[in-house]
DNA sequence: AAAAAAC
């Protein structure tokens, strides 16, 4: 669930600009705009964007009390008629879903039985996040949504629901099949979108849904990182954009503790790992590996030792995916060891740890500092205190975790591992027990 | 050399 906006101090009002291209930068949001007869407003009330009154009262429902940093300054680009594309950059707290969902929402004619909006999603845990965000704020508007993910049931006849909500596997079979029309598609937004445009396998599909949208389509892209490699695919994916940037990269890592421990093996990783668990005190924790073997593997020892843990990954079936996130999700398991399935957006606010059992990498092995982030932004959301500690282990993950710190420029902390006592009380100095 | 993503 995306961060309630908090009241916030009044607004200093918005110089008139004059130039195209304008370039406007403030302290926290950057906004480059593709032409001038865009607005360059801010929206310091949900009224101000003119919303209908039945989305209005989701809004509220959901105790949204103003617009958040982001929202107040991409929201009146989104909104503003004739539609323009957008690239977003923004931690996933700050509003991001609610942006592209209040815009999916005002641009669906409910009377209209057919698909209007299409979202994608990495993976099927986050659309179903999405999902829920957009019933749930659509809640008085007699829209409907429609989950295209594997697993789900396959339609037989037409969808006839407003928005479809989904990965790319199953939204290309409905194409293929004629379960989806999208000829009445105005609004194409892709989450996580440097994953969805970049990942080989992932941004071929992306790009061929693409091609089925409507020349009139609006195309939004929102994510929490864009390397620089991918920006300009994503400008060709959404041309003509406006962009928006929250600058909060420093401030997502600000609050949760780094930590690395040196491990001799693989068996003294997992030794480490619970050993954390027995002299800690952890509310809810998730823990990353790079293969889901080695995730089935870490749940298995770790069970074994007396833990309540559960793993989740991609090669489980749907049914069996869902119940256990929404387990994790409700508490019942402290425990979640997962692959970079859930790397992404999925938020859990009580996960105070995020382990790194495995430092992550790209398809070439080289190190991954996107999804590094991601990975340590499941904890310490919305100002929480979070603490992640990498398991190293051998010359290539130390050779990642180097480049790691590099790339963000922190120092993340080294605990002696040499044995628990020297561990408990590293750890306690710095505020974890 | 992975994970994810359809049946």
């Amino acid at each position: 669930m995306e961060e309630k906006p908090q009241a916030e101090a009044e607004e200093v009002q918005e110089e008139p600009e004059e130039e195209p291209p304008v370039r406007e930068t403030e302290a926290e949001v950057e906004v480059h705009l593709h032409n001038s007869d865009s607005p360059l407003a801010t929206a310091t009330s949900f009224e101000d964007l003119g919303l209908k009154e039945d989305i209005l009262k989701g809004v509220y429902g959901m105790k949204f009390v103003k617009p958040s940093k982001i929202q107040e300054r991409a929201l009146p680009l989104l909104l503003s008629d004739p539609p323009t594309n957008m690239i977003g950059q923004s931690q996933s707290g700050t509003g991001k879903t609610a942006a592209f969902t209040l815009t999916m929402l005002s641009r669906i004619n409910p009377s209209e039985d057919t698909p209007q909006a299409l979202c994608l999603a990495p993976a099927r845990e986050l659309a179903i996040q999405i999902k829920e965000v957009v019933d749930e704020m659509g809640r008085y508007t007699g829209i409907r949504t429609y989950l295209a993910c594997g697993g789900e049931p396959v339609p037989r006849s037409p969808v006839r629901d407003h928005i479809i909500i989904g990965t790319p596997g199953r939204v290309q079979d409905m194409m293929k099949r004629n379960t989806l029309n999208t000829k009445a598609i105005s609004v194409f937004v892709l989450d996580e979108a440097d994953n969805m445009i970049d990942q080989q396998g992932l941004g071929d599909q992306s790009m061929r849904i693409r091609r089925m949208m409507p020349a009139s389509s609006q195309v939004i892209l929102f994510s929490a990182t864009f390397p620089d490699e991918v920006r300009a695919y994503a400008q060709r994916f959404a041309p003509n954009s406006n962009m928006i940037t929250l600058k909060a990269e420093e401030l997502s890592v600000e609050g949760i503790k780094q930590f690395y421990m040196d491990c001799r093996s693989k068996e003294h990783k997992l030794e480490i790992l619970t050993a954390l668990y027995s002299l800690l005190t952890i509310g809810q924790s998730m823990i990353f590996c790079n293969h889901r073997d080695t995730a089935d593997e870490v749940a298995r020892t770790m069970t074994a030792q007396g833990h309540t843990v559960v793993s989740l990954h991609g090669k489980m079936e749907a049914a069996e995916r869902d119940r256990v996130l929404k387990d994790f999700r409700d508490g019942k398991t402290k425990v979640l060891v997962s692959t970079n399935v859930i790397a992404r957006g999925i938020d859990i606010l009580q996960v105070n740890m995020v382990v790194n059992m495995d430092l992550p990498v790209d398809l070439h092995g080289l190190p991954d500092p996107e999804t590094y982030l991601h990975r340590i932004g499941r904890t310490g959301r919305f100002g929480r205190k979070g603490v992640s500690i990498n398991l190293v282990h051998d010359p290539m993950s130390w050779k990642v975790m180097n480049a790691i710190q590099d790339h963000f420029g922190k120092q993340i902390i080294r605990v002696p591992t040499d044995n628990y006592d020297e561990i408990e009380e590293f750890l306690r100095r710095y505020g974890v027990h």
